[in-house]
DNA sequence: GCTAGAAGTTGACGTAACGAGAAGGTCCAG
DNA sequence: CTGGACCTTCTCGTTACGTCAACTTCTAGC
């Protein structure tokens, strides 16, 4: 006794292991056309629809898009050509990944690690660095950058420790691409550089709300300023000058800056 | 002079970055809500809006899906637990990427490895081996496993070189999972198990409409037939027997052999 | 022959995260 | 007052199906 050649929707689909959706779906968008289609509508499969199907789903298993499998079964495209493109877009998907989750965990680390440091401390040091900061500023660009640094006392009035280390976060994040593009050899005052300052000045416009030239200010303050210039060096050693170079870049083109 | 804290929605965009259609989206599903709507319809956001869009980018970057993004922001769930269950998940997608490229790169060092067998010497080598397994099936189940092979040599007519090439990957790939299955300590007779013989029976099907008790018979085969089970012993040393036990175990409570 | 139930069919909507485009209202400078 | 930049809502499209809903067909039992 031969087994049927010819299979109903469902049959194949449990001999396949997927869903007779699945293959109404293949259907429908002409991946996988049945061989026969009896007078009430109903679907039926050959042997030939089996062997394609086999084909489908390994190409499926493979990640392959299905307008790819088209391509690749109708013969216009070389199977080989293909499997070695995908396998580039594979192993590009797969490096993304481990990047990202490279910066997870360094975000992890950083939300967590300094936990050893007491409250008390962690905001102690926070208000010395600021009012070090304030009054650099203070000195050299007159009372006016004082104020805006009461702008940034109430900005971030109310914030936990968990916001500060949230924010530390972020822009030692922002700080590593930088570094990977300065180590590109972008320069500081390329477009690439400066889109990237945008954020930068996002970051500091949430905490500060500064103008054109208090931010061009900032880009001289940061080399200067030793506790800056230390934090961004821990970073990357050869990024306080590029860094300092591309806000300055960037208030000039794109906030208008007119230097004195 | 300061700068407005006040944005409009493409200035918005274009300090974080992203497209205005983005905000529109976040500002529907309830993730950035603008912190004041104009009398026209203008959507305006302030400093915190600008804060909790860079929570969200940070997030974003991280892979983290929107839906996930409003329990984390709005603090039903911890931001660091949520953190590490996220990196669990982005482990598993990296390792099955990389699963999913040592199958390509197995699949593909099989279509195009054995280019130095001449292509006589390959459909020779077929041939011999077609022969001999029905021979074993004529000598121990009679005439009828002949006409089974006959209607096999039709299946497979007009093959060129890739099918069989072809097929031969797919066979191998589902040794390999079979093999996995079994290191695993699988039962032959699991549901799991069967499920792979399901699949396996498929290829089978394909080529060779064999019915229940031919492939019960095909199980002893494959331990008997020295060819074949050096085949499947080169994948797994161990996965004959177990193989042949899943095959027989499926024929009889999937298809409903009655062994005699 | 009738009927219940299994299995088939065709829509149509939902998913994630927006992009693209249409049609129309608002704002500001010259 | 008018042109152009900017804003709005609405809708469709994207991937690979899952999940109803409403209806028809097949098959087995009485």
């Amino acid at each position: 006794m031969f087994v049927s050649v010819e299979h109903s929707i469902s049959q194949l689909a449990r001999l396949a292991g997927i869903s007779s959706r699945t293959l109404r779906h293949y259907h429908d968008i002409g991946l996988l056309v049945p061989s026969r289609i009896s007078s009430s509508g109903y679907r039926w499969y050959g042997r030939r629809q089996l062997l394609r199907l086999q084909r489908i789903l390994l190409l499926r298993e493979l990640d392959v898009p299905l307008s790819q499998m088209r391509e690749i079964l109708d013969g216009q495209t070389d199977e080989l050509t293909a499997l070695r493109r995908h396998r580039g877009e594979l192993v590009g998907e797969r490096d993304r990944l481990q990047q990202v989750i490279d910066t997870v965990e360094r975000t992890i680390a950083t939300l967590c690690g300094d936990s050893t440091v007491s409250d008390e401390e962690f905001f102690a040091g926070l208000a010395v660095g600021r009012s070090r900061l304030r009054e650099d500023l203070a000195d050299r660009y007159g009372a006016a950058a004082r104020e805006h640094f009461v702008a940034a006392g109430e900005a971030t009035a109310g914030w936990g420790r968990q916001d500060y280390q949230r924010a530390a976060a972020e822009g030692r994040h922002l700080l590593d691409e930088m570094s990977r593009a300065r180590a590109l050899g972008i320069a500081p005052d390329a477009t690439e550089a400066l889109d990237l300052v945008t954020r930068h000045h996002a970051q500091v416009l949430a905490v500060w709300p500064a103008d054109a030239a208090a931010y061009h200010a900032l880009g001289d303050l940061l080399l200067d300023n030793p506790d800056q210039r230390a934090m961004i060096a821990q970073v990357d050693p050869d990024l306080p000058p590029w860094l300092s170079a591309a806000i300055k870049a960037y208030a000039v083109h794109r906030l208008g800056h007119q230097p004195t």
